[in-house]
DNA sequence: AACTCTTGTAAACACCGTTCACTGAAACCG
DNA sequence: CGGTTTCAGTGAACGGTGTTTACAAGAGTT
């Protein structure tokens, strides 16, 4: 079983507490106390000895960064298990009500993870849950279809690029689709629903909506309708 | 002219250069470069003797917050009064590209404003500039209107707020609107627009968009047909 | 047993926010 | 005018930070 020699294992072992006290103390005192000197306080260890495990304060951040978002993952990928309908409206719905649950409770998380003006990319970091998602349910979909002449022309190049990224990204699941199933309106809708439900969650997170929403919740879920709507899937379940 | 006497005179002058200072540091190094040594450094002077204009470094990085809200809402206005045309909806869409603009040229501003779990509202902040914008502007399309009943019952008291808010906002500025003018199914839609707006362009300055757009603007004007669409202004100029 | 590799330490450097006792000049007042 | 108050700015200090360096000591290897 434990192929690792012993120095491996307890160098696992301090990997995997380094990160869990710095996943502890974003979540308890903010992105500016996740420290290297907290770090190792909390470990018994001194500061240097981090330099073992990560080339900077940064690259541990980076790392920081990978690790909320496979947690999210894992915590999207639960609640869509939990979902119990089959009805493909239904498992989007709970994909995004589970986006939006989450960020709420883990707003310092989301913060670094979502808005912090970084490196070009992060397409692997987040993106992978709501790729495969969006691939599979669409894919799954089969009743309504945009034309693609609803989109206009300048947007084609970028889409049909996001069509492979999407292909590929559900192709890794060893899911299958042809690329007829998934044409241009409805990769230019899943575009605008990532729009929405990131602008949504974002705005609440940060408390940027323009007046107090006492209850977000119906907004949301308001606003879901109207994307499934969009996007093609039939409302006679709104209620849900 | 200057009534002020010379220690107020050389106060103000002094506070300007910190804030000028400040700001010059977020933008070309990051929220982290902004720091009190740094700014002191910049004048001259030593850090300690920033404590006579503010009362902690992160009073100042609110002073900060304010300045840069300020400056877009300049520059928000300033794009508002050079666009030509009296439709509304070129007026609305020259703002919503404005800010588009501000933000991708101004990141490490946006992210700092827009992008902070911070106090609850910071409503006067950023928010009064597309308060009062939306308020005349809705106000004056007389045209399309929405039935109240579109909207979910639950979101009418959130609703009716906001629409008291967009009153006085308005008011501020010596416009009267009456209520029946600003109808829920038009405030809804200004959230659902702001939510949008907000979306894209954080995912565009943050670069989290789930694929590698090329050329965003004409998604981005893309989106604003269909904002403009659903909010009930006419879409005969959409090429404009 | 001798050797290397790895994980940690302690000391140091330069930077940070913040406090405090102080100086010197501007402003005020009798 | 002279005395007094107000106040912007200083320098030293405290505890905190990321990072580098030289060094120790145990684990693994031969």
């Amino acid at each position: 079983m434990t192929e690792a020699t012993r120095r491996e294992r307890l160098r696992a072992e301090t990997e995997r507490e380094i990160r869990q006290a710095a996943r502890a103390l974003l979540v308890e005192r903010g992105r500016d106390a996740v420290t290297l000197r907290a770090i190792a306080r909390e470990l018994g260890i001194t500061a240097p000895a981090l330099y073992r495990y990560y080339d900077s304060h940064d690259a541990l951040l980076r790392q920081l960064c990978d690790d909320i978002c496979a947690d999210m993952a894992a915590a999207l990928y639960a609640d869509l298990a939990a979902e119990p309908s089959g009805h493909v409206g239904c498992k989007v719905r709970a994909v995004c009500r589970a986006f939006r649950r989450w960020a709420l409770a883990h707003p310092q998380e989301f913060a670094l993870v979502f808005a912090s003006p970084r490196d070009p990319l992060g397409a692997d970091q987040f993106g992978s849950v709501f790729l495969q998602l969006a691939g599979q349910l669409i894919a799954s979909n089969l009743v309504a279809t945009h034309a693609d002449d609803e989109v206009p022309e300048v947007l084609h190049e970028d889409l049909v690029r996001f069509q492979q990224v999407l292909v590929d990204a559900v192709s890794v699941h060893g899911v299958q689709i042809g690329e007829d199933v998934l044409n241009l309106g409805k990769i230019y809708h899943v575009v605008q629903s990532w729009v929405r439900l990131y602008g949504h969650v974002a705005l609440e997170v940060f408390g940027r909506f323009p007046f107090a929403v006492s209850n977000p919740e119906p907004m949301f879920d308001s606003m879901l309708d109207q994307m499934l709507t969009d996007i093609g899937f039939q409302e006679d379940d709104s209620a849900m």
